[in-house]
DNA sequence: AACACCTCCAACCGCCTTCGT
DNA sequence: AACGAAGGCGGTTGGAGGTGT
């Protein structure tokens, strides 16, 4: 049994709103406020609705300043790198771009912005496959050797992958706290390969294991010990090479940490700083984020955590929530 | 012209959280 | 502390309008 429903649903009118109706529910506002309860304003202004119902019409068509359609390329920056990084979280995302409801954002993502995402992904991640080829399978067979680095302290013993594993060097990584109740976030960048990706082959899958210096550092950063993820190890899908990878880690304290990285070409070539890891800026990292690695072996994420009517393209923005 | 299919978005539903008593 | 009511939120639906055949 769910709740009882907030209103008697015989007798009140549901569907569009007609003109009349928004006259009567925004004058009434304007001149009286909400008067703190949805519930009754219906009765008081004479209409026959849900409480809820005027909330969200006066919330997503008839407050002043809401912007709908017209969405700019900054907009759609702001929203798929949030979505990125917190999911599925409206009105978080709303709250970024003044004008705008959760609700039209919601539909934008859902109708327009997820599938040009998906454009600019597929046609990405075909000019990658053509430039390194077989690269990841050289990588592969010389890093088997490395070691993890000192100082990893525990692994998260929830795939068994170990069959199948290699470690591989990181290169720009970051750690990102989000401080969702402040609206906040700060940057720690961890020096070049001094943390490793352990990479799964069989199920595109990586491990990220940070020492506790990386994670609390001693710089005055807002990661405090009592906020950060019990674990020092991240997981997360996806081929690491070449593309950004992003794993996400609820927090207790409801905010978040996000580590982001690239894998390194330093194996690979001998070198330090190759075609891997040409882009350094934040902006860029920002920008690599909204493109976020394709997991290619669909069958056996589905297999563990996907849900059974997820779509391959859908895969990847489930992978990237996963934590 | 008629029909089928697709896209978009306003509105609804129900769960979870917050608030007041 | 416990409870119920209301608010807030994200997922989903239904229908209007557009497009293709």
């Amino acid at each position: 049994m769910g709740r009882a429903p907030c209103c008697d649903k015989a007798n009140v009118k549901r569907g569009p709103w007609s003109p009349e109706e928004d006259a009567k529910l925004k004058s009434y506002i304007e001149d009286h406020g909400t008067g703190g309860n949805w519930i009754a304003l219906p009765q008081k202004i004479g209409l026959k609705r849900c409480g809820k119902s005027c909330r969200l019409r006066w919330l997503n068509y008839l407050r002043p300043n809401i912007k709908h359609g017209g969405f700019s390329e900054e907009e759609d920056n702001i929203i798929c790198s949030l979505y990125v990084n917190i999911g599925s979280r409206w009105s978080i995302i709303a709250a970024q771009l003044p004008g705008r409801t959760d609700n039209d954002i919601k539909n934008y993502w859902n109708t327009k912005l997820k599938k040009k995402l998906l454009g600019k992904q597929r046609k990405e991640q075909h000019a990658h496959a053509r430039r390194v080829g077989g690269l990841k399978q050289e990588i592969k067979r010389e890093s088997e050797d490395l070691m993890l680095p000192v100082g990893v302290i525990s692994r998260t013993p929830c795939w068994p992958h170990e069959q199948n594993s290699w470690p591989i060097p990181v290169a720009n990584a970051c750690l990102q706290y989000y401080d969702l109740n402040n609206k906040t976030s700060s940057i720690v960048h961890i020096p070049d390969n001094t943390v490793t990706a352990t990479m799964n082959s069989q199920y595109s899958s990586f491990d990220i294991s940070l020492t506790q210096d990386q994670l609390y550092p001693s710089t005055g950063n807002m990661i405090t010990t009592d906020t950060c993820h019990t674990s020092n190890v991240f997981q997360g899908f996806g081929n690491f090479s070449s593309d950004f990878a992003c794993v996400n880690s609820q927090q207790m304290d409801g905010s978040e940490l996000v580590f982001y990285g690239m894998e390194s070409m330093e194996i690979a070539n001998g070198s330090t700083n190759t075609n891997s890891t040409e882009s350094t800026s934040w902006g860029d990292i920002i920008s690599s984020m909204v493109y976020p690695p394709l997991v290619s072996h669909y069958e056996a994420c589905q297999q563990r955590i996907m849900p059974q009517d997820v779509t391959f393209e859908e895969s990847s923005y489930f992978a990237m929530r996963t934590q």
